[in-house]
DNA sequence: GCCAACGTTGGC
DNA sequence: GCCAACGTTGGC
C-alpha cells in the first residue's frame, strides 16, 4: 500500500469542501505536471493520501482515500494526456501538521514536500506517513 | 539541440 | 508583493 500527499489551495478547494462531499468523493482534476500525473496514475483504489493546504494554512489537515483510479481528466482539452482520480475524505488530522513542523523534523527532510515544493501530487514513504500521523495525533488504523 | 524568456507555483 | 524553483515555449 502506497501513501501519497495531495495539495490544494484552500481558497480553491479546501478540506472542508472535500468533507462536504462525503463518501461520494470528488474528482481530483486539473493537474498539469507530468511528474504529478505519473503519481496519479500509480494510485490504487483504497490507498491513502495526506490532504495538504498550500499557500494558506500550509499544513496537512486531513487524510483522504483514493476512491477511483486514474481516468482521463474531464477538465483537459481533447487529446491532452492529463488524468484525474476520485478522492474522498476519510478523517481529519486532529492536530494539523504544519510545514514548519515538518521542516523541524530531521527525519522528514527528504520529503518531496520540502525537496520539490511545487509538486502537487507526491509519494510519501511508510516511515514519513507513520511519523506524520503520530505528530498529527491520528489514531492508528 | 541549446538557451533565453516567460509563466506558474508556492513559500516568505 | 517578491522571489526561487522549475516547467514550457520559441527563436536560432
Amino acid at each position: 500500500m502506497a501513501y501519497w500527499l495531495i495539495k490544494s489551495e484552500p481558497d480553491a478547494w479546501s478540506w472542508d469542501q472535500q468533507v462536504q462531499k462525503g463518501a461520494a468523493g470528488e474528482t481530483w482534476s486539473g493537474v498539469r505536471n507530468h511528474t504529478a500525473k505519473l503519481n496519479l496514475m500509480a494510485m490504487k483504489r483504497g490507498e491513502r493520501a495526506f490532504f495538504y493546504h498550500s499557500n494558506v494554512g500550509k499544513a496537512i489537515v486531513g487524510i483522504a482515500e483514493i476512491a477511483r483510479e486514474a481516468y482521463p481528466d474531464p477538465s483537459a482539452r481533447p487529446g491532452e494526456p492529463w488524468v484525474a482520480v476520485d478522492v474522498r475524505a476519510l478523517a481529519p488530522v486532529p492536530k494539523p501538521v504544519t510545514l514548519d513542523a515538518i521542516k523541524a523534523q530531521a527525519r522528514l527532510k527528504d520529503m518531496a514536500l520540502l525537496r520539490q515544493s511545487r509538486l502537487s501530487v507526491q509519494p510519501v514513504s511508510d516511515a514519513q506517513w507513520n511519523l506524520i500521523c503520530r505528530i498529527g495525533g491520528v489514531a492508528a488504523p
